[in-house]
DNA sequence: TGCCGCGATCGAAATTTGTCATGTGCAATG
DNA sequence: CATTGCACATGACAAATTTCGATCGCGGCA
């Protein structure tokens, strides 16, 4: 009782233990921390040695760590919740003042809504507006300065060195097996709709001579996209978060679709020291984990 | 921005940042945490370093932390509790049963009610029924078995081996300055109720002879004492966390009053699962910050 | 003024933490 | 069924951090 129960956990072990479920394996976990394979999973053993129970299940199969573990993360993200926290507010001056932000429905729900909350808990004068809106549409109103920043999604090659890079994400042609490839005439699209910013890309490819595609079906969400390539509608543009395993990887007869990044972009504007401030937090947590995820 | 906010807390510090406050000064904390001074030392410069910030204000006057400090406290507690909860979850079994427990008034709003929160908590199928009675009392009542263990105050001499020491501390005679103590006749004293244990101690000492005290003023309250010693009513025992400045303390004609000691007592009776755990607990706690603390 | 108690600081020693290199188990593959 | 690839574990060693004992400096106090 005395010698494993006095033994105390540290944060940084919990953050790693964390990063390992948030990235799905030890070895994409050290990339993200930036630290190697070996580090992380020395990290988690001594956790286990300390604790005197298994974390990860290393059985093939079920989940990836054990009840202990599952256990352990649930006080781990709070933990590390708080200590994020007290850590900003330490850094804290009195903010004041307004941001005018602009998202994609993409990245509503994941990381950004935390930091978004923690913002307006610890500067509870500021007042932050969110539009939710396509990326182009955001990238437009940015230019007018409708928004003081946006999280907009753009090819890679654009990325400017002011934009700060949540993550990158690579775009497939996917479609379903039992749809063959027309040898000849228009490829059947499944297109987002007109203010999906690389439909445009896909539509332009087939400009020398005759058009590669024709668009049979058109829908604002992923997830229509989705149904409708696994229905074998047709050929779509997916990133990696809505493959599905059922699909195929169409990777020849048609040029690499570009990189993604997602990006926050802020407006030319006057100086916003709220925004400042919301803007290194972001920074932050980005660096810290090696960029931010998205639910898939 | 980038350099010092990265920068990640460690638990171990918070733990000593506390401690620091709890005992009132980095050598006590030392003591407590069986750490040297300079180890403490250097963990809390480690961290005023690392957050780029004081914590500690080494000026005299004020009090110990600068504000940064008392924030960082804040969270640090908070960060604290769930670490140690996340610990005990860990090697929780599932419990259930009864236990019947006797308190003093003295530590029904301390860190005893932090860890018979927390117990109801984590093992939320034990019924956990507490009274609260002066220490003769509780103690006869372990005797007749009708408490399952007991918070009592007992003189150090008289602590048994399987008692939990809480903590220890030292009787004072008192007085007021501007109370001469009769060079002969009875001398006036301020006396606790019937039921407390030591008044017994202090009329027992005269009988050698005639009464050497006249009791005065009887209260149940120590507040009432405090008082009635302020107002130079007479001499009174008083504990250490009772004393204030303008008391006096007497050295001499009074012979040594006797050390005290609180502590967790067991009746002997059955086997208690549930009470074995919760005693485990709280030895654990007195283990790790070297005894728990009263309100003074 | 000289003596404490308290905390800061320094160099040496001990402990912890991370890395490289290598080993093991498991699946998919030819 | 050997082979290759991948993901993780492990061991030895080097680097960094932490601790300790000793010593110093500072403010109260007799």
């Amino acid at each position: 009782m005395t010698e494993f129960n006095s033994r105390r956990l540290e944060i940084d072990a919990l953050r790693v233990l964390w990063s390992v479920r948030r990235h799905g394996g030890v070895t994409r976990a050290a990339e993200a921390l930036g630290l190697s394979q070996s580090a992380v999973s020395h990290k988690i053993k001594r956790l286990e040695v300390s604790l005197d129970c298994d974390l990860l299940s290393r059985k093939s199969g079920a989940g990836m760590f054990t009840a202990a573990g599952e256990d352990l993360l649930d006080y781990a993200e709070r933990i590390l919740g708080l200590h994020d926290e007290a850590l900003l507010s330490l850094t804290k001056t009195p903010l004041a003042g307004r941001i005018a932000l602009g998202l994609t429905e993409d990245t509503t729900c994941t990381d950004l809504a935390r930091i978004l909350g923690r913002f307006r808990r610890l500067h509870p004068d500021v007042a932050v507006r969110t539009k939710v809106r396509m990326s182009l549409v955001l990238r437009a109103m940015l230019e007018r300065g409708e928004l003081d920043a946006a999280f907009v999604q753009i090819f890679a090659h654009e990325v400017r060195p002011t934009d700060i890079v949540l993550f990158r994400e690579q775009l497939y042609w996917v479609k379903h097996p039992d749809l063959p490839l027309p040898l000849s005439g228009p490829i059947p699209f499944l297109s987002f709709d007109d203010e999906c910013f690389y439909r445009q890309w896909a539509l332009d490819i087939g400009q020398d001579g005759d058009t590669l595609f024709e668009t049979v079906f058109e829908c604002a969400s992923a997830a229509g996209i989705v149904s409708a390539v696994t229905s074998a509608l047709g050929v779509a543009l997916l990133n990696g978060r809505h493959l599905r395993p059922e699909m195929e990887i169409i990777t020849n007869r048609l040029p690499t679709p570009p990189a993604l990044a997602y990006v926050v972009r802020r407006a030319r504007k006057a100086r916003n020291p709220a925004l400042d401030t919301l803007v290194a937090e972001i920074e932050n947590e980005v660096s810290r984990y090696g960029g931010l995820t998205l639910a898939s």
